[in-house]
RNA sequence: CGCGGGGUGGAGCAGCGGUAGCUCGUCGGGCUCAUAACCCGAAGGCCGUCGGUUCGAAUCCGGCCCCCGCAACCA
């Protein structure tokens, strides 16, 4: 069986953070288990490099789009190397491989009819510099509750996507196939989405040239998402390519829930209006959200170094904390403290542990050398029994894209098995000269089980079963996935050792003492290979970003040079704040009547989260005096208010002497 | 009345009509092979709130309160 997986291509404007890392980690773990089913596996990833921001970042960084991209796309790779992906492709919507298809398909459906081009005909409503559809226009006026004014017919050239067209074959599809989109409430929301009427979609744009180009009018340039869907097949080498040929469609497009609706409703109808099969299943993960129930953001400075963390604790652990969190159709929880706790308790003490303690005691009772096994107990039949269970349950949720409920079901066996060594007490065993068979059996059996861990652990942490065969003295032969529930494959006689601990536990109080900017405690993490070499790539990473030294803060990239003239056009004033209040209804508004130079004006401004009204009458502050006005929330507002904000903290700009309003800032 | 998710022992979650369960933590005990790890046991919950349906509700229905996303607004 063929099984073609991937990722979304992931967005290089910074770099990879926690949900991409558990796209690509989860989506690896169902790669690695599909090939040891013995499926031929074809999973990709990649980079979607054709969006407008990248090019203004990029600028102003005074870098040239395609070389900061590059140095970007290093980290995704060099992450994805550290975290032990197993991708067998990785695409950038840079290459050529990937134009050529987009271009030839845009043709195509533009050729057929189904993108067209069209002056835009919006109806614009200027105050609210806002485009209406004819559809939500009340009696052909702005329909704003607070606006309701005339709009104006506006004309912009632009090629559109008949969406429309095709939503009800779509919607056919999707009630056809229960599992084509999943969960099941990602597939009511697209249902909903769907059902409420689907507009075409405008892709193209002129007002840049950075991406693809429309080849038969090359002012245009395509639209990002349509541009970046079509790398599941460009990648495969669509439409001669032996991939493409053998792979598509593909079994899963596994992704963070924010995304669904681009794979769940425009690239199906791409597929659908080109006569292309339809993948078999989108999936939409949640996200990982911050103990205190926040989004992970940067904003909120809970953002964590990924490279840092692999270096902390171990890629295997990483990726066992991110499969295990995030729980099926609801979104997980990340902490560091979460992480250490799951680490200590689930790898160290559970696992790791037993791992020791029974190879210790093959050690210590028979030198080393795997004996034979002898008769089953009642135990050893349960254990079996209890292998198979797993083993099969593992495949279930494995197939359900569970990896939580994986891990979870494999670890009722590891549980069992600290029983089994309490219950069949060898130390006890090794005094008695008539409990000697017994002993081996007993001994064998926890090798065995080990062997077992390591097959079944394959997919979620790659590097485990290589140290633990290695510690067993067998090779890598014996990971072969169906002989997980078996317990007669290893040969007697075999010398096996106690080595390492695999997960040495971890004392979060070191971390938070030993600050922040310390370098690792190397052998908390011998066990770990190729630290030095993490360490390196780590320290490469921050100083790469010209960070000013403290690690943690991103800032905003500095805008590219203006003129004295230029910025003569801004008028800043003083002004005096006569009254305020918060706009109903509203967050994040504050409504502020203010006095410059004589005269009263109205000023809407986002600070209500960081101000109370009281706070700011009778403060002199700085205002962009001569901005265009504009509407909020209905109320017009004449001038902007400065602020500096950084990390969610925001304070307003104020003068302290007793200026008037109306004095000029420059 | 914008859309959606949620409020269950100290923490994180499961249960979704019939004696309230799991993981971690806490306490007590056991063991000594092991990474102060492992095993056993215990304490701890009027399942947000008010009302309704029902022989019976955490579970169904309605009102209210609170939290969290998204969206609308960050001039």
């Amino acid at each position: 069986m063929k099984y073609y997986i991937t990722t979304p291509i992931f967005y290089p404007n910074a770099s990879p953070h926690i949900g991409t890392a558990y796209t690509t980690v989860a989506a690896d773990a169902f790669a690695r288990y599909h090939r040891m089913k013995g499926d031929d596996v074809y999973f990709l990833t990649g980079t979607d490099e054709n969006a407008q921001k990248i090019v203004r970042t990029a600028e102003s960084k005074g870098m040239d789009p395609k070389r900061y991209v590059d140095g970007i796309v290093e980290r995704f790779k060099s992450l994805w190397e550290e975290l032990d992906i197993s991708n067998d492709d990785f695409i950038r919507t840079t290459e050529e491989r990937h134009h050529k298809v987009v271009k030839a398909l845009f043709t195509k459906l533009h050729d057929q009819g189904d993108i067209y081009k069209s002056e835009y005909e919006g109806w614009y409503c200027t105050p609210c510099e806002t485009f209406w559809p004819e559809s939500k226009l009340i009696d052909g006026k702005c329909p704003n509750p607070d606006c309701g004014r005339e709009v104006e017919l506006l004309k912009e050239e632009s090629y559109f996507f008949k969406l429309s067209k095709y939503q009800d074959v779509l919607l056919k599809h999707i009630q056809e196939h229960p599992e084509f989109i999943q969960p099941v409430s990602r597939r009511n929301e697209m249902i909903r989405f769907i059902e409420g009427g689907l507009e075409d979609l405008c892709v193209s744009r002129t007002t840049f040239q950075w991406g693809i180009q429309v080849p038969f009018d090359p002012k245009h340039v395509v639209y990002v998402w349509l541009d970046a869907l079509i790398n599941y097949i460009s990648a495969l080498g669509f439409p001669d390519g032996e991939l493409y040929k053998k792979y598509w469609p593909a079994d899963v497009h596994l992704m963070g829930k924010d995304i669904v609706r681009f794979h769940a409703v425009i690239w199906p109808i791409i597929l659908i209006a080109l006569g292309l099969p339809l993948p078999k299943e989108v999936y939409g993960h949640g996200w990982f959200l911050s103990k205190e129930g926040g989004k992970i953001s940067k904003s909120r400075g809970n953002v964590q170094d990924s490279f840092e963390l692999i270096q902390r604790y171990g890629s295997d652990a990483i990726r066992y904390f991110l499969l295990h969190e995030m729980q099926v159709g609801t979104d997980g929880t990340y902490s560091e403290d979460n992480l250490v706790e799951r680490l200590n308790s689930d790898l160290a003490n559970d696992l790791g542990n037993f791992v020791s303690r029974s190879l210790a005691m093959i050690v210590k009772y028979r030198n080393g050398l795997l004996p034979k096994a002898s008769e089953d107990t009642a135990l050893e039949q349960e254990l079996k029994a209890l292998s198979q269970e797993v083993k099969a349950k593992v495949e279930e949720r494995m197939e359900a894209l569970d990896p939580a409920g994986a891990l979870e079901s494999i670890w009722r066996l590891v549980a069992r098995m600290n029983k089994y060594v309490d219950e069949t007490a060898p130390w006890a065993l090794a005094k008695q000269e008539n409990s000697q068979a017994r002993l081996d059996q007993v001994l064998h059996t926890f090798a065995e089980a080990i062997r077992i861990f390591a097959i079944l652990c394959a997919p979620f942490m790659p590097k485990l079963p290589g140290k633990m065969l290695q510690l067993l003295g067998v090779d890598q032969e014996m990971l072969r996935w169906e002989e997980a529930d078996h317990w007669d494959v290893l040969p007697a006689g075999i010398q096996v050792e106690k080595g390492q601990p695999l997960f040495p536990r971890i004392d979060l109080s070191q971390w938070k003492t030993e600050g922040e900017n310390q370098n690792v405690n190397q052998e908390q993490n011998n066990a770990q290979q190729s630290t030095e070499k993490l360490t390196e790539q780590a320290q490469d990473q921050t100083s790469s970003e010209n960070q000013i030294s403290e690690g943690k803060l991103e800032f905003e990239p500095i805008k590219e040079e203006i003129t004295i003239d230029e910025f003569a056009k801004i008028d800043l004033r003083v002004a005096k704040i006569l009254q305020a209040g918060k706009v109903e209804k509203t967050d994040k508004l504050m409504k502020l009547e203010i006095e410059v130079a004589g005269e009263k004006r109205t000023i809407v401004s986002g600070i209500a989260q960081h101000y109370a009204p009281e706070d700011l009458v009778g403060k002199s502050v700085v205002i962009v005096a001569n901005l265009k006005p504009a509407k909020l929330r209905g109320i017009v507002s004449q001038g902007m208010i400065l602020a500096a904000s950084q990390d969610g903290v925001l304070e307003v700009l104020t003068v302290n002497k007793d200026l008037p309003g109306g004095a000029r800032v420059k």
